[in-house]
DNA sequence: TAAATTTTCGACTCACTATTCGAAAAATAG
DNA sequence: CTATTTTTCGAATAGTGAGTCGAAAATTTA
């Protein structure tokens, strides 16, 4: 009984897998129903059977991408350190766990541009803002000590968010260093 | 026999002009031959009959916005001034302009992630990559006198797009003062 | 003014993709 | 082993939107 829900479980799993393989071969606009069947080894129909729509894969991948993210931040919120420390120490947190899965977070990143979720379904938005807030946070507090440059905080999370993707998606190499990352971060946000 | 190719040129404007209506009216997604047909008050038919193909009447657009934007940067490049200065003065001007015609300009920044072109049929780019590899070398000629912070270029590239992307669509205010645009990029990039 | 041309158009086709159907196979229970 | 429940599936459906057609209206030309 217990084994039921777990292989139910599993195959849920290899069917979003075979989302995030029809992303990665296909594009995502390759990414449709029939491709996601045939990536992940069932039947269209069987799929239907797993998940009720296709914008319910989407935020099942979306969901699994920002909670991991949230996650791993969370616990780092509460440590007591100096601001900047802190915000560099999470950027490159996030870094590495992007680097993981590689290709969950491009989707992750990507999707929403290319596709509309209804507020109401977008499920992951929930831990997408608190990791936002929590890095505003850190920012606006770092601000006031006079950690970071002298800017609008908003701009600021802008230039960083340019930063982010900009690692994040660097191309060809499949793996900058964590010292690169923490140089490039610190330097770039602190006036030196 | 001129006149008729003035009013040509005109009515392919005025579609235009419905598309970029449509855009703003229904969101990229509402973007349909149908509603521009509507929305520029012609037949659908007759939309077909000045442009080939709805991928044209996107690359006119984006084609107008990035050549008014390079034309604009281009004067400036000779001018003989130091690099940071002439980057900051650049930027201003990119953004007055795109102040002038947000719509187009919100179109122009949000299309490339929504929809795909063939790059044989992207004219635009080259417009596009002018400005950019202008801009680049600027950044690389301030970068050798240490007019930036010391960051590796593309990612300070990466870091000013951030916040291009958002002083442009900062949202609520109708203008952001061209002092304070000023203010902000060059406290941002300049290095106290 | 009559023939030739340019311009206009709504209805139709065509391709594509999410979603549903209805039946069959596989696994489980009694 | 038989009945029941769970899982699987390809074929059919339905909606959407780009692009085409063939005819008509407007304009130009001679």
């Amino acid at each position: 009984m217990n084994r039921k829900i777990a292989e139910r479980y599993q195959r849920k799993k290899a069917i979003l897998n075979g989302a995030l393989k029809s992303y990665s071969k296909h594009g995502i606009d390759g990414m449709t129903m029939d491709n996601i069947a045939s990536d992940s080894d069932f039947g269209k129909a069987t799929i239907y059977y797993y998940f009720p729509s296709k914008e319910d894969i989407i935020c099942s991948l979306m969901e699994m991408g920002w909670q991991e993210l949230w996650e791993s931040v969370e616990e780092m919120v509460i440590e007591d350190i100096p601001a900047r420390k802190k915000f560099v120490k999470i950027l490159n947190q996030m870094a590495d766990i992007v680097f993981q899965n590689k290709i969950l977070y491009e989707f992750l990143f990507t999707a929403p541009r290319h596709i509309n979720i209804p507020d109401h379904k977008a499920s992951w938005k929930n831990f997408q803002s608190r990791t936002y807030a929590t890095l505003q946070s850190i920012v606006d507090e770092g601000m006031d000590k006079g950690d970071f440059a002298d800017i609008k905080p908003e701009l600021f999370m802008k230039a960083v968010g340019g930063i982010f993707h900009g690692i994040v998606f660097m191309g060809e190499q499949k793996k900058l260093e964590e010292k690169d990352i923490e140089s490039l971060i610190s330097n770039f946000i602190y006036p030196s």
